[in-house]
DNA sequence: GCGGTATAACTGCGTGTGCAATGATTTATC
DNA sequence: GATAAATCATTGCACACGCAGTTATACCGC
């Protein structure tokens, strides 16, 4: 076996790895999510992905990469958000194809209640993970690619 | 802020840095596998899982462990690929709640096609993350965790 | 052996997703 | 300035998913 099919060997047990730990993670997320908050993985990660954002303020398609989801899957959530009145949506003014989608009040209050579970949660999966052979480097990897 | 909240934050930051990876390099998979072997990526996982698996045969729990999937999900994913004959289901003889799923002939065939897309998709994908800030140190990260 | 409990896999049901096509607005070309 | 091409968001449709409940088999205490 030469150098470059070495290289694509690692590259696929590595993406094994980070796709094995992801599924573990959001299985466990999702469980404690819905139950305690109603709130499923992708619907907590727009509220904070939006409550990280200047005004709290994002457009569609911003949170379509955000989230990995297509754009039609992204109106439908933002719907389902909409109409819990955890977010409004608000037409932009420079482009009026765009819009803007804004934690209310009342997101924010979900979001704070949701975020002592999310990060118990994500501890605790992370704590497993540890203990799998498979998963431990790149559980301990994870922290040292903290930037400023 | 103390060191626990730090430690905290590190863990969120982390854990969106996996699932934003994840994502793009699904999206991507998804994409190519479906288009050019008609094979979706969960699909193919089990198809390579299976490859790699002495005696080609796996029981339906560990094919649900392996692709994160709730057990009705792993039936009915075993149900296509089997009606598209890629895999059979034979019955344990030890146990004879389990099932043992094998790749078919045609399976192997099928994945030897869809292997190459694979690892070119996931190739692309990584060199695209790479170009990303915030992706960077984890694609960076990922060859260093391969293990004999 | 015989009950009760646990485990493996399967089905009904509601729901979230992506793809393709559509409507609305902006940008480019002439 | 009018027409064409591109972009943002939304809808119709088919399909894959998880949860809860079901069936079949294995394990345990007696």
């Amino acid at each position: 076996m030469g150098i470059a099919d070495d290289a694509v060997e690692i590259r696929s047990q590595g993406w094994r790895t980070l796709a094995a730990l992801h599924g573990l993670i959001e299985t466990e997320l999702e469980r404690a999510l819905t139950s305690s908050v109603a709130l499923s993985v992708v619907e907590y990660t727009v509220l904070d992905a939006l409550s990280r954002q200047h005004g709290w303020h994002m457009r569609m398609q911003q949170l379509g990469r955000a989230t990995a989801l297509s754009a039609s899957a992204t109106t439908r959530l933002v719907n389902r958000l909409e109409e819990r009145g955890l977010l409004t949506r608000v037409l932009c003014a420079d482009d009026r194809r765009g819009i803007y989608t804004e934690l209310t009040a009342s997101g924010q209050k979900l979001l704070t209640e949701a975020r002592p579970v999310h990060d118990e949660t994500l501890e605790r999966a992370l704590a497993a993970a540890r203990d799998m052979p498979e998963l431990a480097p790149l559980v301990d990897a994870l922290p040292t690619l903290a930037r400023a």
